[in-house]
RNA sequence: GGUGCGGUAGUUCAGUUGGUUAGAAUACAUGCCUGUCACGCAUGGGGUCGCGGGUUCGAGUCCCGUCCGCACCGCCA
């Protein structure tokens, strides 16, 4: 018997219910208590008439107590329809205290006064509000519907190794040195990516994981140093084949678990499209407000600004020409943050009388102006907004204005879901900084075939068999069809600056395997905490992990990280050298 | 590594130009109240103003440093 169980059809029936008190609320001669557990809430009452001394310990008890009781189901005199127990309560005969409790630091309830810091110390007391506990409620039915879905596709679940070898590509690695072997440390896996390579070598065709990966990078709202992948991978397939595989997983979860239906295929979109119209690889495109190219039309006129630039480009904001200097002003300053990094903000209002009116009248007359509109296609009572400068910089902070006024708009509804696919990634990215070609995803991902011969001559303009599924603007997952071929990997590393010796020592387990029979292969990886965080309307994912950490990596609950014992470091011939 | 915001009662916050005994709400305790469900009413206890230093006759308030939290940039193949 629950909390949240009980109806006017269990009238009379005796019942024993056990939860904590949620609340007390003395009325002099009788007293209700709200009795929680995970399923609801059921009214107790006690009456001095009937039992004295049962209602006056249950005036003492305090908020949190663990109690159990034996009574009877009665239908209430004055009804609640706030709640589904609402049309009962229970007329106590027994009251047994099961536990005290130190009054909580902060309110049980889903409107908590307490702070995030306050709760994530007392994490134990914040799970049990309901608006947490509901999300690691969906957090546990989106796992069991991927299951579901994966398990009728034929994907096997299969678990690789936690301690694992260090890779100096990508993220940092979370190290664990290793008692036995002296002076040597394993890593955590920032993903399974290589042992699922391998299954498919040694022949499991579909296979998949809910595993935890690790990344010892800064983190973000986010972002977290542990974080839970939906990692599958598939042989004998092409991209065609992921995408309608994971298409259908994503529809299958959003089925059972939102009731949503999504209509056709999930939009794609190329890495260049997404890049010159939103600005951004992850694009929230439940608006529109594409960007807008005017670097020809705003030449020779004087206009420095403009003219010393490579990119000038803007977005039309719907019915925002009436916006006030001090909006304006707002908006100059969202761009000039250091985040943002814009250097100013131009504006063109489309007056309703057909006019325009804007911050750059000296040097671009009416007809100049008119000629803009019509390319942002804006109507009489639209706001263009423009930035420029370099290229990429000056896409980004114009991606930032576009979600702020996205934003302002209310144009970013959580309860509307828009998906897309990003397609045609580039497969290497060059950093200035050390002067060589990045994997854009990892070194595994294959070029498209027709690219191949770009390897050598342009290995900037490759582009990868590689996709992410886009949800509101959040990357949900992400994959790629692999390289199968010793060769080509070969080559690929060798693009990657990695000599012969280097990549044999990093990845030699993976080369050999390609030697003996590598099936075609590819798959993805989703975040689940991203995920649950996007069907829950959170706007963190620690609201869907139920220990997260905190900004600064640190588990404030328990006190890790946090320095060992001397007799540990000493068995591990392990010498600290702090500086000071 | 960097930028911004914040740290005052158990909790969430207010605190004016630097000026008397640092307030409110809520929580907690006690009393009253027989139909509440955010019950109501009354009374009461509760403060290292994050920490250290400085300016000043005087600092919660101004300055410097530091610690902690949050958001973001870099970073996150």
């Amino acid at each position: 018997m629950t909390c949240g169980q009980l109806r006017l059809a269990d009238v009379d029936k005796e019942v024993v219910l056990a939860g904590w008190v949620q609340r007390v609320r003395k009325m002099g001669g009788m007293t209700f208590i709200d009795l929680r557990d995970r399923y609801g809430i059921t009214q107790l009452v006690f009456n001095q008439e009937v039992d004295a001394a049962l209602c006056e310990t249950a005036n003492h008890l305090g908020r949190e107590y663990v109690i159990q009781i034996k009574g009877v189901v009665k239908e209430r005199y004055s009804k609640n329809p706030n709640i589904p127990t609402g049309d009962i309560e229970i007329i106590v005969s027994e009251l047994n205290v099961l536990s005290t409790s130190d009054t909580p630091p902060f309110t049980i309830e889903d409107d908590s006064d307490g702070g995030d810091d306050l709760r994530m110390q007392y994490r134990f007391l914040d799970l049990r509000r309901d608006c947490v506990r509901k999300n690691l409620e969906l957090r546990h039915k989106l796992a069991f519907e991927v299951r579901r879905f994966l398990d009728s596709e034929g994907f096997l679940e299969i678990e690789t190794p936690i301690l694992i070898k260090s890779t100096p590509e990508g993220a940092r690695d979370f190290v664990v040195p290793s008692r036995m072997n002296p002076g040597e440390f394993y890593a955590l896996p920032q993903s399974p990516q290589t042992f699922k390579q391998l299954l498919m070598v040694s022949g499991f065709d579909r296979y998949f994981q809910i595993a935890k990966c690790f990344r010892d990078e800064d983190l973000r709202a986010d972002r977290q140093p542990e974080f839970t992948q939906i990692d599958c991978e598939m042989s004998f397939v092409e991209q065609e084949d992921v995408l309608g595989i994971f298409e259908n997983m994503t529809k299958h979860v959003f089925k059972a678990i939102k009731g949503i239906e999504f209509e056709g295929n999930f939009p794609r979109m190329t890495w260049h499209d997404a890049m010159k119209y939103y600005g951004s690889d992850k694009p929230d495109i439940r608006f529109e407000m594409k960007f807008v190219e005017l670097k020809d039309l705003t030449e020779g006129k004087d206009f420095v600004v403009f003219d010393s630039v490579p990119y000038v480009g803007g977005i039309c904001a719907k019915g925002c020409a009436s916006y006030t200097r001090k909006q304006i002003d707002e908006l100059t300053d969202f761009v000039k943050r250091p985040q943002v990094g814009a250097k100013g903000l131009v504006y063109v209002k489309c007056e309703e009388n057909g006019t325009f009116k804007s911050s750059v009248d000296k040097f671009y007359n009416q007809d100049d102006l008119k000629l803009w509109a019509e390319r942002f296609n804006a109507q009489p009572g639209d706001l263009i907004l423009i930035l420029a400068g370099e290229v990429s910089k000056t896409r980004k902070a114009l991606c930032e204005l576009r979600l702020e006024m996205g934003n302002r708009l209310g144009l970013r509804d959580k309860n509307v879901f828009a998906p897309l696919w990003i397609v045609d990634f580039p497969l290497l990215e060059w950093d200035d900084e050390t002067q060589r070609y990045y994997a854009m995803h990892h070194p595994f991902t294959s070029p498209k075939p027709e690219d191949i011969e770009l390897l050598d001559s342009n290995p900037g303009a490759v582009r990868a068999n590689a996709y992410d599924m886009v949800f509101n603007g959040v990357e949900l997952g992400g994959g790629s069809i692999r390289i199968h071929d010793s060769a080509l990997q070969d080559k690929m590393f060798e693009i990657l600056g990695f000599t012969q010796e280097q990549a044999h020592y990093q990845f030699g387990f993976l080369m050999d395997a390609f030697k003996y029979g590598a099936p075609p292969h590819g798959g993805l990886a989703f975040g689940l905490d991203r995920f649950v965080s996007l069907l829950a309307g959170l706007d963190s994912i620690r609201d869907c992990i139920a220990f997260p950490k905190n900004n600064s990596g640190r588990d404030t609950m328990s006190g890790a990280p946090s320095i060992i014992d001397d007799s540990q470091l000493k068995e591990l011939q392990i010498k600290l050298d702090l500086q000071a």
